[in-house]
Parts: structure tokens; C-alpha cells; sequence
RNA sequence: GGCGCGUUCGUCUAGCGGUCCAGGACACCGGCCUCUCACGUCGGUAACACGGGUUCGAGUCCCGUACGCGCUACCA
């Protein structure tokens, strides 16, 4: 059994896309699942889409996500580099190489040309650089061998192309989809190395997926259709191609494809489209955990009824024979249900550690390390976004300056004041100022008055954290503790009348 | 247009010929819990694209149609 050997191999356009974020994920599970190596490849052939800082981002963003390669640009390894465009001398090698043999050869044709052939030629929308017209086409095939030496010579651009025979058939099998076959009538002269001399990506991933040692190609279906090409090229240099999986794509909620330029800024969702931006969703304060998770179940399920599940888990429990094979809309409702889900499981000293950084952020200055972990453990279940802790908790790190007019309405009463006095004047008697006896003596304070406890209840909580919604009352009041409740309370009623 | 892939509740999915008048999750609706909001919990609405085969029997296999998506570049 030779070693698992997995690679992700994103171009660096700017971005990470969330489909990409996937397929990283299915990589490195897969990797780990087999006590394999993750390798990271960045294929940055084309000039053109170069984009400043892209190659960063995008290792941050893996990084944020924890799946950091075993092999890459970073942590090296022995079948670097792993930048493709410091390979070029390769790639020209294996190209050359397949000149020699007489599997590929030498284009002069401009692009205006190959557009005048397409024109002419009986069906435009067809027209391909292929079998059928190569031999009309100015390259090493129709030219002399001395026209050729020239032109090399005085160094007119030309592109190296892969001649694809007549009259053949390519059949993968598709460790997802089965068995795929494909007519070569289909398949044009792929060019190989550009005029650039860069290599275009269909030579480049075949040399250093051969070179690298890759034994599974997990990708996106989107390269489906030029597999042919690829094993032809693994035929054509006498070797065994890797094992593929290529994985279903994802959509927006309205079918159409996630785009970059779908999205205006940072709102989420605006017309049945999605960000497919990572980062916009760690901006957005989404966790690691749910967002790997999230992308993890679009296309991928356990097999039993569980949903929820941290990376590690992950990683002991993927496999791809449980992939499938139709596409998946990305859908925000149930990503921020399994953000509540993982925060709701996290152990609530890091809970509170991830919380701390983001409150100090906000500019909130925590001193006691044990209240703030008290307050943390009473919003810990009903925190949907860790974002929300901000303005649900506020109240606990100081005065409430505004009360809240719908709860206001709703209910402060006529009495409401004189009832919250009441209470007031009991509490203060109190020596041990605990839950229990918070609630012990509202209720006897209600009884006393002839009132329903929610005639109190609500008022104080109102009175006490300017809010209608939030943890019991009694736990609120406890932890902040009996100074401040009664000088919120006093304050409170002033205003509130 | 050509070629390829796909099609189970609104969404993610389970299902690998009978145990499926189709199961789970999100969302939605209702109940319980309760001082509120959540959490939790109980229940409800809701799907095998269509048409032919094969078979004693099809969501599951085959063919066709429709629809969707991908590829069809000197982009990946």
C-alpha cells in the first residue's frame, strides 16, 4: 500500500472561495483519515490574474482554519517548491520532452489567426484546434523543419500544444462518480506551455502531481471535463495517474453559482446570493469550528444522525465513499445554527478566553477575571454569534443609560415603580444576597403586595439591565451583586418614574 | 450547439431491490418548560422531476425526456 499523498492546489486570485475552503477541508480529512500527507500547491501560472497578496491571504486563511499543510510554500518539503511558477524550468523540461517524442508540437498561429480559422471554418461554434485542423494550422506539423528551426530562432512566440489522437476513448474511474468516459473528438489541442512560457494548468498539475507523489486528487467538478487531457498527458509520459474524486459543486440559494461579484460589501444575502468569500465569514465572527463543520456537511454526511462535529472528529470519521454526487446550496440559517451549536459545546474557559479578546477590543476594560467567567457562563447557551455577547452582556460591565422603549411599554405600569421600591427596600435588608434568597423574597415582596412576582420581575430586570430579554433575574441580580442592583434600582426609578 | 455530470421535504441529507404509505437536521408552525430571551424537549406541515422498461417487487437497476449545472481559452 503506497503512502496517501493529497494536495490543494488553489490559484491565487485574491480570495478564498468557500467551495475551496471545501476542498482543502476534504483533503486534509482525508489526509489525516489515512495517516497521510497534505500538501500545498500553489499554481500561480497565470500572469494575468496575478493579485497582489493573494498567496497570503490565502495561507492565512488556512491557517485560520487550522488545516495546515504537512508540505507548501511555508513548511517546505522535499518535492518543492511549491510555488509553481518557480517550477517553470520543469514544466518546459516535461513539454520539451513530449516534443521530442512526438506527442506534442510547436504553434505559431496568433490568436487573431485561430480566430480568422474559426470563422472560416464550417461550423464557428464548434471549431476546435484539434485533429480535424491542425493540418490547416501554421505549427511543426505543417511546417518545414527548417521554418520551424527559423522561426524558433528569431524567437516568434509560439505555444507548445498536447496532439491528442483520433478515434479514442478516456475512461476514468471516479472514486465519486464512477465510471466517465470521453471521446477524444472532444478534446482540442490543449495548449501546454503558453507563450509566455508558463505553463497552462493542465501540463503544470499533471508533472507536479506525478512529481509530488500525489495518489488522490480530491477537486471540484468543475475539472471533470478536462480529465481526458490529463490522462492522456500521464499515458503519453508513461505514468500512472493518481486516484480522483471530484467533489459536487456549491450554490447559491437561488441555483446560480457563488460569485465574488454577486456581493456588494459585506451583507449576506442580499437577492438569493451568497458571500463566497472565507473571509467575509470570519469577519462576520462566525466560528472555525461551525464554519468548517457547515462546509463540511454540503456534500458530505456522517451516515448516522449526527451533525454537529468538531475538526478533530472530523478527521477520524470522513471518508469520501460518503461524498455525493449533486450539488449543494449554501445555506446561512444552518450555518448559524451550528455557530450556536459550537458555542453552546465549547468548554467555557476558552469560551470566555475568545470572548475577553473580543470585549477588549470593543474597548471594555475587564478586571475581575471570575466575573467576567460567571457573566461568559450565563450568555454561554443563548448565544447564537459570539458578536452577540457584546450588546446581550453590556449591562454587566456598566450602567444602563437607555432603557428599552417596547419593553418599556409593555412592562412598566403605573405602579410599576412603586412595586420595584418595594422590592428594593426588602433587598436591602438582605445580609446573604444569593439567588435563592433574591427569589425568596420577590415573591414574599409580590405576596405582600397583592400582585402576580412577574409584576416585579419584569420591571427590575428592565430597571436593572435596560433590556426586556436576558438570563433569570435572580442569577442577574446575584452576580452583580447587591451595590449596584440597588443603586440601579434607586437610579431607575427616576427616570422611569 | 457539442460533450460531461447531476435530479429524495424550501435547504443539507439518510436510503446502496422488499424492513420506506420514505428517516434525520435547518427553517417554518404549534405544545411543554418558564419572569423574559434563548437552550432543551414534544408534535406538525413538507420530498422520491417525468415517462417507459427490468423484476414477484424500484426512491433504489436500465433507457428516454425535461430541467439544472460544468466544460467547451495561450483562466484556473
Amino acid at each position: 500500500m503506497t503512502m496517501v499523498r493529497v494536495r490543494f492546489a488553489p490559484s491565487p486570485t485574491g480570495f478564498v472561495h468557500v467551495g475551496g475552503l471545501r476542498t482543502a477541508l476534504y483533503n486534509y480529512l482525508f489526509a489525516r483519515r489515512n495517516n497521510g500527507v497534505f500538501v500545498l500547491r500553489i499554481e500561480d501560472t497565470d500572469r494575468s490574474r496575478y493579485v497582489e497578496g493573494a498567496v497570503e491571504n490565502l495561507l492565512s486563511v488556512l491557517d485560520w482554519a487550522g488545516l495546515t499543510p504537512d508540505e507548501g510554500p511555508q513548511q517546505g518539503g522535499k518535492y518543492g517548491p511549491y510555488l509553481q511558477s518557480e517550477r517553470l524550468d520543469i514544466y518546459k523540461h516535461y513539454a520539451d520532452r513530449l516534443v521530442q517524442q512526438g506527442f506534442a508540437y510547436y504553434a505559431f498561429d496568433t490568436p487573431e489567426e485561430i480566430e480568422t480559422a474559426r470563422q472560416k471554418s464550417p461550423d464557428p461554434r464548434t471549431f476546435k484546434y484539434d485533429a480535424s485542423t491542425r493540418s490547416l494550422m501554421r505549427n511543426s506539423l505543417t511546417l518545414s523543419e527548417e521554418e520551424v528551426r527559423r522561426l524558433l530562432a528569431q524567437k516568434v512566440p509560439y505555444v507548445i500544444r498536447l496532439k491528442v489522437p483520433e478515434n479514442r476513448i478516456f475512461v476514468i474511474t471516479d472514486l465519486i462518480r464512477g465510471e466517465v468516459s470521453f471521446h477524444s473528438s472532444q478534446v482540442d489541442d490543449q495548449v501546454l506551455i503558453k507563450s509566455d512560457g508558463y505553463p497552462t494548468y493542465h501540463l503544470a498539475n499533471v508533472v507536479d502531481d506525478h512529481l509530488m507523489e500525489i495518489s488522490h486528487i480530491i477537486r471540484g467538478e468543475e475539472w471533470l471535463s478536462s480529465v481526458p487531457k490529463h490522462l492522456y498527458l500521464y499515458e503519453c509520459f508513461g505514468w500512472e495517474p493518481p486516484l480522483m474524486a471530484h467533489l459536487p459543486l456549491i450554490f447559491n440559494p437561488d441555483g446560480s453559482k457563488m460569485s465574488k461579484r454577486d456581493i456588494q460589501s459585506l451583507s449576506l444575502m442580499p437577492s438569493g446570493k451568497v458571500d463566497p468569500d472565507v473571509q467575509s465569514y470570519i469577519q462576520a465572527g462566525y466560528e472555525r469550528e461551525a464554519i468548517l463543520n457547515y462546509i463540511a456537511l454540503l456534500g458530505w454526511s456522517s451516515g448516522d444522525d449526527r451533525e454537529v462535529f468538531t475538526l478533530k472528529e472530523l478527521e477520524q470519521i470522513f471518508s469520501l465513499d460518503r461524498v455525493n454526487k449533486s450539488p449543494a446550496i449554501f445555506d446561512l440559517a444552518k450555518l448559524k445554527h451550528l455557530n450556536q451549536q459550537h458555542i453552546n459545546r465549547m468548554e467555557p474557559e476558552r469560551l470566555a478566553a475568545e470572548l475577553r479578546s473580543l470585549a477588549e477590543n470593543a474597548g471594555w476594560a475587564i478586571e475581575d477575571e471570575n466575573y467576567f467567567m460567571q457573566v461568559v457562563k450565563l450568555f454561554q447557551p443563548r448565544l447564537h454569534m459570539r458578536n452577540d455577547f457584546l450588546t446581550l452582556s453590556r449591562y454587566f460591565f456598566e450602567e444602563p443609560t437607555e432603557y428599552d422603549a417596547e419593553t418599556k411599554a409593555k412592562r412598566w405600569k403605573e405602579d410599576s415603580g412603586k412595586l420595584v421600591l418595594e422590592f428594593l427596600s426588602e433587598i436591602i435588608k438582605l445580609t446573604v444576597f444569593d439567588k435563592e434568597s433574591l427569589e425568596k423574597t420577590l415573591l414574599q415582596t409580590a405576596e405582600r403586595c397583592g400582585v402576580p412576582a412577574a409584576k416585579i420581575i419584569h420591571p427590575t430586570r428592565l430597571a436593572v439591565t435596560g433590556m426586556g430579554i436576558g438570563p433569570g433575574l435572580y442569577e442577574i441580580l446575584e452576580l452583580l451583586g447587591k451595590e449596584k442592583v440597588i443603586n440601579r434600582l434607586k437610579r431607575a426609578v427616576g427616570i422611569l418614574g
